[in-house]
DNA sequence: AAATTTTACGCAATCGGTTGCATTAAATAC
DNA sequence: GTATTTAATGCAACCGATTGCGTAAAATTT
């Protein structure tokens, strides 16, 4: 079975004795085409099974129509819906995505970054990786006047614009709501304070505290790469301590939880001895015993939200304004921090 | 800040006073140019800030060098990897990926590969959807001669080549190990049996019934779309039943945790009364307690297989040989099946 | 009916690499 | 020293769609 050529414009255009400028407007819809001619040309190319070539249209129009999309990793339900959310949006408006995980590391970060560039990406969507401390590979982005926004993971560089929820907030409230609860000895695991998201949290953590007048041990801050592996560890340095925390916000759900069953495993009582906390509300949050309280935010609306304004400024050539979106997030408390049963 | 023109291989050629064609042979490591030129130009390329435009490339080749992908869902632990071993490869091998979510669904599925069969890529790696019951809409690339090639969840048609694991096999061995822990009633959840892989799990599973002279209640089979929400309606369905089983598999972690929590809630034990195991080693699996018995499989090397398989294809011109590349699988025995405590 | 405007379409250059074939220069053979 | 082979490079025609500009035909105005 021999492969048949492609049907080209120019095919439909020796087909109907017209020009191939004719059929090219034509199938774009453009206003000076009568209607008659149109659906004519309409017709045969359905009928000969005309496809567009993209790289022709690329080539011409100096545009891909393709958004390039790098994220730490994509396994967790939060980015799988971030990542339909920008597909819904960027399909509707003819776009495409390309996709590709940092896995945490800025060096495949920065080889993503590149490839994306080079395949000509009219935009790029990113959240940062764990351990990236320059944006120096999105430099040619920036030179080049290709939009660039970040997204949950952002980047803390005024210039630069993101989609966020309000992590101090989140982190202010997560932290009252423990406070609430009794606990007067609050610790708090997180990851590299050079991520926004990181950063916030400890600083809402940290505001709740000085406002409810709650004293801290100087030990109370704990920094690992929130795996579930350095979950488990960090049970371990907690019984260490001379006096244990009888509260922890952790600043995200695989790692609270595995730090949550290590101390479970060596006799502590959660929430009794120990309320706990998390963040993103992952299905292991309502999995684990007891239930875990944590906050919950929309990936899909931040997806959408992030690729709608990119594909914004590509289509209005909005100015790449600096301005960071804040989407709503919401407290969801469950078990492991209720010292007070209230059902 | 105005945009700069792109570097082309004209201004290289300009700069160094020799034609285009040097330059583009140069560039892609040609025999024939000398490596006093190769050497040359190469730096002046890099020096002028060369980038290759891709869609000229494409235009002329015919090739896209870029592969597409269809998954059911991107929030597994499991797809992620699977995803992160093909974009290895493919990367090693100078391609892109294109990744999209058919969210279970038959009809995004269709749309997602006609969005790739009109973006020409060079090839297609699919994972069906789970009410997938026809797979007319990947007749075009079959039609071009584009290779298509399964994965996990493949096409059970003989001439579709896939990579999958031994799931009779995995589900004979977790159905034998359920039976040795004394269960003599066993019944299964599962998706929809026109998937393989939930085909394959009920055909070992009934197997090892048969093997083991177990008799089976006529309502052994219990089918749902394997969600959390319909693993907990099946635990109740499961209590309504006249006498309640002693064992079940679950044909997804998910769903088995869901409906195990369900029953535990109502006084159920775990797994005393009910052995339960599931399928995938999902992260939910060792943080519910009791720990799910379950079976593993490397996603990652699944998608690096999957991937190279496909890229030989496309290289090497290999025939669409319809083998079937099976891999290995692991069980692993946790406390949510063990009535025997061995410990 | 002639002049002017509007409508509908064609011409041809362009986007930037790729590659078959021709050509020149250098190396080797006779 | 001439003939032949080999190595290195250039020429120019593609690939297929887009679009500024020009023009013929139709519609409208005067």
């Amino acid at each position: 079975m021999s492969i048949s050529r492609e049907v080209t414009i120019y095919d439909i255009a020796k087909e109907l004795n017209i020009s191939a400028a004719t059929v090219s407007r034509s199938l774009k819809n453009h206003p000076a085409i009568s209607d008659k001619t149109k659906q004519k040309i309409l017709a045969t190319a359905k009928e000969m099974g005309y496809r567009s070539n993209t790289f022709a249209r690329n080539l011409r129009r100096q545009k891909t129509n393709t958004l390039g999309v790098i994220v730490p990793r994509l396994n967790s339900t939060f980015m799988s819906e971030v990542i339909a959310g920008m597909e819904k949006v960027a399909n509707e408006a003819g776009y495409n995505l390309i996709i590709s995980q940092s896995l945490e590391m800025m060096k495949k970060e920065a080889i993503n970054a590149a490839t994306m560039f080079n395949n000509r990406v009219d935009g790029l969507l990113v959240s940062l990786a764990y351990d990236t401390d320059s944006i120096a590979h999105f430099e040619p982005f920036i030179q080049k006047n290709i939009p660039l926004l970040f997204f949950d993971r952002i980047c803390d560089q005024q210039q630069y614009a993101g989609i966020v929820i309000n992590n101090y907030q989140a982190a202010y409230e997560i932290t009252a709501h423990l406070i609430e609860q009794g606990c007067q000895n609050l610790f708090h695991i997180t990851g590299n304070l050079s991520r926004n998201v990181y950063a916030d949290r400890f600083n809402g953590f940290r505001q709740a505290l000085a406002d409810h007048q709650i004293n801290h041990s100087p030990e109370y801050l704990l920094i690992n790469n929130l795996s579930a592996q350095e979950g488990k560890a960090t049970a371990h340095l907690l019984l260490q301590k001379k006096t244990l925390p009888d509260g922890v916000f952790v600043a995200n759900d695989t790692c609270a939880v595995a730090c949550m069953l290590e101390l479970m495993e060596k006799g502590i009582r959660i929430p009794e001895d120990i309320a706990f906390t998390g963040f993103n509300n992952d299905p292991i949050s309502w999995v684990v015993k007891p239930q875990l309280t944590t906050v919950h935010y929309k990936g899909f609306d931040m997806g959408e939200t992030a690729a709608q304004t990119l594909i914004n400024r590509l289509n209005h050539g909005q100015e790449a304004s600096n301005q960071t979106i804040v989407l709503p997030h919401e407290l969801i408390s469950r078990q492991s921090s209720l010292k007070h049963a209230t059902s």
